[in-house]
DNA sequence: TTATTAAAAGACAAAAAGGTCTTTTAATAT
DNA sequence: ATATTAAAAGACCTTTTTGTCTTTTAATAA
């Protein structure tokens, strides 16, 4: 469904909201275990969503990634469009570039409501709403233990 | 939705089949252009599928690619499975190994549905019956004269 | 203020995807 | 037979994705 950086990008948010909601702040080698990512690949994701604002973090000793509890709820598609660009989930499922609403190729009708159900899905899920149903413990999330 | 090189086979294998419902047998030059692909990738994606055995080929003068008409309809699905492999569309949508049936992650019960939608889409959209769409007129497909 | 810790920065590289081009083989027409 | 045509084979290249590792910077604790 989606890239490998938006994959460990999302579990590796949602891990630290988690965490968060224990008082905790968890750093790079700790996320990456319990994402099931490569370490240093993991890093520089991370490091990348600090640097696009998605979340914060600090150096040295008991430093980390956390998140600002200011702020709105993340809606996975805002992640998934700052890493995979605003096409992502949007053209023609046959990649015509001519394909559109009015004039459309053969898959478009049967295309289009998926289409719009995986925006629907990555616009309403959040990273919050997703740590939350974890902890509710009804679903899987990360490692099993 | 999918790779490039799975686009342009549809593409092409969707093209060869209107062309063949005229009496024609299209080569590689002209395929390319129709479906607006890049030349010499079309002419390996082409040939990849001749010796995958899902359409026909002639050298020489007259050659081209054609389908052997004794054999039943050919579905999205084999082509997608042949070159993206089995695994396309089969997976948890957060790319976990552990999310199951039973056991599955937050997303699993809004994905499924869609991931079974795909499916359904590949499986009952076949090259033949793509290619009877656009000869009725409704759709596009490919190039715009 | 020094040692330690952990993220930031960035160089580097392997693998996969996407694409180009030349040479060889086989079919057909003259 | 020979020339011509067009696919087959395969070498080669570029870009993107994925991943690794070292050095630097900043925060904290002793």
């Amino acid at each position: 469904m989606f890239n490998k950086e938006t994959e460990y990008a999302l579990r590796g948010l949602v891990y630290v909201q988690i965490q968060q909601m224990k008082g905790l702040k968890p750093g790079i080698a700790e996320i990456a275990t319990e994402i099931d990512a490569p370490l240093f690949y993991t890093g520089k994701i991370m490091q990348r969503l600090v640097k696009m604002g998605f979340l914060m973090s600090t150096k040295g000793k008991g430093g980390g990634f956390y998140f600002d509890l200011t702020r709105p709820d993340l809606p996975l598609k805002a992640v998934i469009r700052a890493i995979e660009g605003a096409k992502a989930y949007s053209g023609c499922g046959f990649g015509l570039k001519s394909c559109s609403e009015d004039l459309h190729c053969s898959l478009h009708d049967q295309y289009a409501p998926i289409r719009d159900s995986i925006n629907n899905l990555v616009s309403t899920n959040t990273v919050q709403s997703l740590a939350r149903d974890y902890q509710k413990g009804d679903d899987i999330l990360l490692r099993r233990r």
